[in-house]
DNA sequence: GGCGGTCATTGTAGCGCTACAGACACAGGT
DNA sequence: ACCTGTGTCTGTAGCGCTACAATGACCGCC
């Protein structure tokens, strides 16, 4: 810094002024400091600036695993709104408890303004930290109990509204696949409505059936051949993603079950493949890059001191039904 | 820090030695320290860490979109080589040469230790200013020219052997697929080395398309369409992506052209759906997470001092052959 | 008993920047 | 001539930490 500064003629101060309030400075002045940094290469030290002023425009966010396409449109949203308000938006990788917690300590080292986390599932260390250093907070993908903020949809409601649609369509023998594993407990609360929901209608809902996140379309494979085995009079499927959806659909083409004929599959997440496969799959639409967006915005207002106190957004989801469900003229309407 | 100190009854420097080199302070101290610190919630401000000393063990990385499943491994394989060398990774997004050209500005600024990039295709100034602070950068994806280092694998051999795989098969009409737009320069390399290929069998190489990559599935439909209006006696596609070789794939199965038998298909990169669609696809295994961990590697030898001057590491490629480009007994076999 | 060596711990200076208060020039009003 | 205000620029102190040198305390050895 001292270097440009000498260079354009002015003070440090100036040079400071000149990057973080340019109203401050004279056009011409500001030109000269532009010129001669671009020069010089200079890039204002964040970390000094940050120590010096005590603040941070970073957020920090910790993502599971950047294989969906829910989670691509999620971050394009943080993105998109940190952007909008002066902010930088760093990720940090966290597949597990311990690499969130080791991702959480980093981004507070860098004294982040705020943290977006994904789901509540965290190591009560990270929660008892968080609570101490009273970083603002958000977590997604969820309805709460949150430390601070939340953003999220219904899963709840989401999961009854996809087992109504399937009776409706006149499918008795239901099975719900779920995920499995240390980072998917926000599956497990699918159960709860779907057993409602079939017990509302006289039927029984007993077949849930997990499997792991790791393996992809291998997953539906997997599933569907464990709940034939255990009922082979299977109607319909609600898969945890669309991608253990197109899993199933794709071991039905190999073993010659009809989709959605034989077999209904719904799946979750509204992702590319779904649309683009055929039979096009019924899915929940969890409208992820208006939940990063708003993660962002809840943060952004608790920072500025405009919102206070425990904050749960909901961002609502849609039930988009497509052909993998559909009872009658499925296939004429190809 | 220096509450932590008090609490624990020793002078600051025990403090910062307790975390930056935990075996100088004698381990009944040491444990009395972290006691406190956690009792109060401290993290070391890695900030003024970073600023006192000059150097900082996090590193930077920019990625073009999460969207993809080889960046998810090659994501994956740089956070794991990451953590084997105690160092950091914060993850930026980039989709545009002016949102790299600010993740970059923003990563300098905080004074990472080194940089991957993804790709040559650079801002003017983005190159110029990291010449100018002499920051260790990898760029991957690529076999150069490289600013600094480099690590990718010879897209234009894995084209040369994708159109022989072709060839071999007995198709003639072969047509290339690419993608095109401000970010995706890369996948222009591939026509010049197509071109090559057919020319060497007699054929022509003039049947190459260019699509968005933002439409997905849906490029692939688009290509299709447009290459079977030009070359209705089309044999066989080489796409830029799964992605893409799947929507012509789901695009086929709705027009009733079968794959293979009247049109070979070949995918780039060994997604997930390849595998595990019907028929599934022949495509170019770039062993991504290798990368990303050869990237790593690379940045802390430099960082280290053990290497100097450029550097291109090649991290090879498979030709994987599936049932999506084989003539005979492709039905027959499933 | 004095000396060097080792080890745990501690002061001090300074990393690069910004908040804040002050300085200085100039305009306009009285 | 004096004051007030405005707009631009500058000096100083200090953000929280670490490098480095320095301080003791203790040990063994001649």
């Amino acid at each position: 810094m001292r270097d440009v500064a000498r260079a354009a003629g002015v003070s440090a101060m100036t040079v400071s002024n000149t990057f973080k309030y340019p109203e401050r400075v004279q056009p011409e002045t500001r030109q000269r400091v532009l010129e001669q940094a671009l020069e010089l290469g200079y890039v204002p030290n964040l970390m000094a600036g940050n120590l010096a002023a005590g603040e941070s425009r970073v957020i920090g966010g910790t993502i599971p695993s950047i294989r969906n396409s829910s989670f691509y449109k999620y971050v394009l949203g943080m993105q998109r709104a940190v952007s909008e308000h002066g902010y930088k938006l760093v990720l940090m990788l966290a597949d597990t408890m311990a690499q969130e917690r080791a991702a959480v300590e980093a981004l507070i080292g860098l004294r982040v303004a705020g943290l977006v986390l994904v789901g509540t599932d965290h190591d009560r260390l990270t929660v008892s930290l968080l609570g101490k250093v009273g970083l603002p907070v958000v977590e997604s993908w969820t309805r709460g109990p949150v430390m601070d903020m939340g953003v999220g949809f219904d899963t709840s409601e989401a999961t009854r509204q996809a087992v109504r649609l399937l009776l409706r369509e006149g499918r008795r023998r239901v099975a719900l696949i779920i995920h499995d594993g240390p980072a998917s407990r926000r599956f497990v609360e699918r159960i709860p409505a779907f057993q409602e929901e079939m017990a509302r209608a006289g039927l029984s809902g007993d077949l849930v059936h997990a499997v792991p996140v790791s393996d992809g379309f291998g997953s539906g494979a997997a599933a569907l051949d464990a709940l034939l085995a255990s009922a082979p009079d299977l109607e319909a499927v609600i898969c945890p993603t669309d991608i253990v959806a197109a899993g199933v659909v794709f071991e039905c083409q190999r073993r010659g079950i009809q989709v959605p004929k034989q077999l209904a599959v719904a799946g979750w997440g509204d992702y590319e493949i779904g649309r683009e496969m055929t039979p096009q799959l019924t899915t929940i639409c969890p409208r992820s890059e208006i939940m990063g967006s708003q993660a962002i915005e809840l943060l952004v207002e608790r920072v500025q001191g405009r919102i206070r106190g425990p904050r749960l957004a909901d961002t609502g989801f849609t039930l988009i039904e497509r052909a993998s469900t559909q009872q009658v003229m499925a296939e004429a309407a190809t």
